[in-house]
DNA sequence: TGAGTGATCGTA
DNA sequence: ACGATCACTCAC
């Protein structure tokens, strides 16, 4: 069981995100240490994806997406929902992987109400934090491609990119 | 299929 | 200051 390091975060996202299936988010709760194996995740990379919110340029919601791979992007969506993403590349690549299912817990605002993100969570360094770890334990599953979800505003060439990652059964 | 919900950003 | 938008979820 091993720590993923900074390197593991500093390449593109089309390399991260589907590395990440499989692996285990360990997160300390209230309840105590409690872990969770990555299931599904989507790749959002750049200001020329048109999906991606760095689209519009470096904002003050999209500048963790700015920095250097390897710190979480969290932010609430329709007013709800909180959504967790794995910052990767070079700082000023904007890229992020979303977190979009993990064992047990399908759908990216569910896990997250499930494990207690929320904003405090922004700009966490996911390697140097004791709360908020990702895990490798050597399992390696099969992994789908597939179009990425709730999108539709996107285009059409960024909107039919296989950008979204899940585990086969 | 549509309501709920509030931060964010462009426009003024 | 205002209004449109939104990487979702749940109940019909």
């Amino acid at each position: 069981m091993q720590q993923l390091s900074s390197d593991f975060f500093t390449n593109d996202v089309l390399i991260v995100a589907p590395k990440l299936i499989g692996k285990i988010i360990q997160i300390k709760t209230e309840k105590g240490v409690e872990s969770f194996r990555i299931t599904e995740t989507e790749a959002y990379r750049g200001e020329k994806d048109l999906a991606c919110h760095a689209r519009k340029g470096k904002t003050s919601r999209t500048a963790p997406m700015y920095e250097l791979g390897g710190i979480l992007y969290v932010y609430l969506i329709y007013g709800m929902h909180w959504m967790l993403n794995i910052v990767t590349a070079e700082k000023n690549n904007p890229q992020a992987a979303l977190i979009r299912g993990v064992e047990k817990y399908n759908g990216p605002g569910k896990l997250t109400k499930r494990m207690g993100i929320n904003k405090n969570f922004n700009y966490l360094n996911i390697c140097e934090s004791e709360q908020f770890q990702i895990l490798d334990d050597g399992f390696s599953p099969e992994i789908k491609t597939g179009k990425r979800i709730g999108i539709d505003s996107a285009g059409e060439i960024y909107k039919n990119k296989a950008w979204r990652y899940y585990q086969s059964e």
